[in-house]
DNA sequence: CTGTTAGCGCGTTCAT
DNA sequence: ATGAACGCGCTAACAG
């Protein structure tokens, strides 16, 4: 009874090959192969027959066997520790954009867990958006073992792979420097957890410049969270109704500028008057809102990202092939809006 | 020179077969085979050389290879449209939590065109979190040749794959109806695209039941917005500014009705006193903000759906095994919290 | 009981 | 346009 076609049985090769009468090979020159198109051809009769099978049978090329043969999956791997940060749907935004149109597919692997999954899963390139320092020989591994790897850290070597950085410790002086012109109370919104990672880099960059500037550092005007938007936004309420309140704050991200934003307007502040808030990462919802956000940040960041990790996801297999992978250094710029304006001495808060 | 371990080269299951002197099945056995556990073993000390052999050569097992032999990719796929959403982050993080200790890694698919590659690529299930009308047949399709489908829609038909419906029709009625007790100029926040798909009957709930209550549907108390959360917010702003501003706003998603809080407090009316917002979803985003989201929704939904998804994906391959997919039903509830209180007929609007 | 041989399942690709 | 080998890991059947 049951004929073909709708056994709940996914159709190979084999099946459109003997629907159309012809070989697996035909088939497979025919449906991708480089025949066919221009080259030494396969007849346009023998080509519409297996189109026409293939169609019937709804049938699809098996990506795993396909990979097995070629080494190529048609698949880019992006590793994403914090979905929730807008900075990584920017990331996502920007590869599908750029993917999409070479036939390949961006998955993302919202585990922080990428190390087992990685070895094992093959994509031809991976982008990894962090890296605990106890991640740092799982990486250099994966590199050797054939792993093409695109990362970002900014202090992690190029050995074997990409790595994109964005030296964030001049552009966060540059923040605070700017806030420093109008204010001598500014305070410091930063996940809990940036401890040890590139967070850090950005908090540095506020206790240094406090103390070039001759400011001590006060404890009550650190707002720790857990790194969610409603985190932050209960920080910056807390520093915001402290007895002497700080005139500005300095948010390590901007989507917990973001945060303050919405936490000084609930308690009534005007932003950009009362108090200036300026954030890090340049991003676009940062530039679109009202007031917009003033923040420091790279330059066309993620389409320059995308870039980089297609051009190795489309050369050859294995890293380290034609371009010697290496670093790749973004410029950050000081972006000024509404947030925190240009203070000039009529308009200081000190 | 270059000999082994690190030429770039993914070791494969021979070159740690002729490391340890063992064939490769015997290494196969040992890494993941049924033998060498309880069955009918290997024995220790070969045991011991293989996996030495496997770790120096830093031996990771070949997904796709696996995977076209045994049909199983250890890979559910998670197709998800609007990863902005925090609706989508708790899928993923209750799908993380139940896959990842059964040795299954999630993968997210951003792209809203599934279709396209879930024919190629195979998973051992795959969660679709909107379907378009026209993209129903191919849903089918899909299903016909074997993959493993979970559905998360109202109006699709279980037809070889599991559906997961949580009528939202009778839940927002309950969420407008809240508000009609003690409101008369009730607006609707809800996204432009939500015309034709699942978010019509959310819509459709609110025209219905102003219309039951015999009040007349206002074209400026419909704020449509993009669908972002800064749209949202916008949308709200406009809504509370109007001269005859509504008392109540109803809106579509959670993070809708969290943006419209936000709108609200920035033009200074007081949450759940001179307006009240409601919800839809039940996130838990809505429940641990301040003031806290009245809202409707699912009880237990997240993790519900994580079970049934990963239920099929370590079920026998090809859906419709062992258990006949259906439709599973989520009733919803009311939640009602500080952004719309209960309303005496001593606090009613009108 | 331990280990090997051989063949499978896919789509690709080189000779013929 | 084709037959057959190939790449990878799995596993039934077999040999010691």
């Amino acid at each position: 009874m049951a004929k073909a076609s709708t056994t709940g049985i996914r159709p190979t090769i084999r099946m459109v090959a003997e629907l159309a009468g012809v070989s697996t090979a035909t088939v497979s020159y025919v449906l991708s192969g480089r025949r066919g198109d221009g080259g030494p051809g396969v007849s346009d009769p023998t080509a519409e027959k297996v189109k026409a099978a293939a169609e019937r049978l709804g049938y699809r090329p098996n990506q795993a066997a396909r990979a097995i043969r070629t080494g190529r999956t048609n698949t880019v791997i992006l590793s994403l520790t914090m979905l929730s940060d807008p900075w990584s749907l920017s990331v996502i935004e920007a590869v599908q954009r750029a993917a999409v149109p070479l036939g390949i597919t961006p998955m993302i692997l919202g585990d922080a867990d990428w190390v087992k999954v990685l070895g094992t899963h093959n994509a031809d390139a991976v982008f990894v958006d962090a890296v605990r320092p106890d991640q740092r020989d799982a990486l250099r591994q994966l590199a050797e073992h054939g792993t093409t790897l695109v990362v970002f850290d900014e202090e992690v070597k190029a050995e074997g792979f990409d790595v994109i950085r964005s030296i964030a410790g001049p552009g966060c002086r540059m923040a605070v420097e700017h806030l420093l012109h109008g204010h001598a109370r500014i305070a410091c919104l930063t996940p809990a957890t940036a401890a040890g990672t590139s967070g850090g880099t950005r908090y540095r960059a506020y206790s240094e410049a406090l103390a070039d500037a001759g400011i001590p550092e006060r404890d009550d005007y650190v707002g720790l969270f857990d790194g969610t938007s409603a985190g932050a936004y209960a920080a910056a309420t807390r520093l915001l109704s402290l007895p002497d309140r700080p005139t500005a704050i300095y948010a390590t991200t901007d989507y917990a500028a973001v945060s303050a934003i919405n936490a000084a307007q609930r308690l009534g502040l005007a932003v950009g008057t009362d108090v200036d808030i300026i954030g890090v990462g340049n991003t676009v919802e940062g530039e679109r809102m009202s007031p917009s956000l003033s923040t420091v940040g790279p330059v066309d960041f993620f389409d320059k990202l995308a870039r980089v990790l297609l051009r190795r996801a489309t050369g050859p297999a294995g890293t380290a092939a034609t371009e010697q992978p290496g670093v790749l250094d973004f410029p950050w710029h000081l972006f000024v809006r509404e947030s925190a304006p240009h203070r000039s001495a009529a308009t200081r808060l000190y």
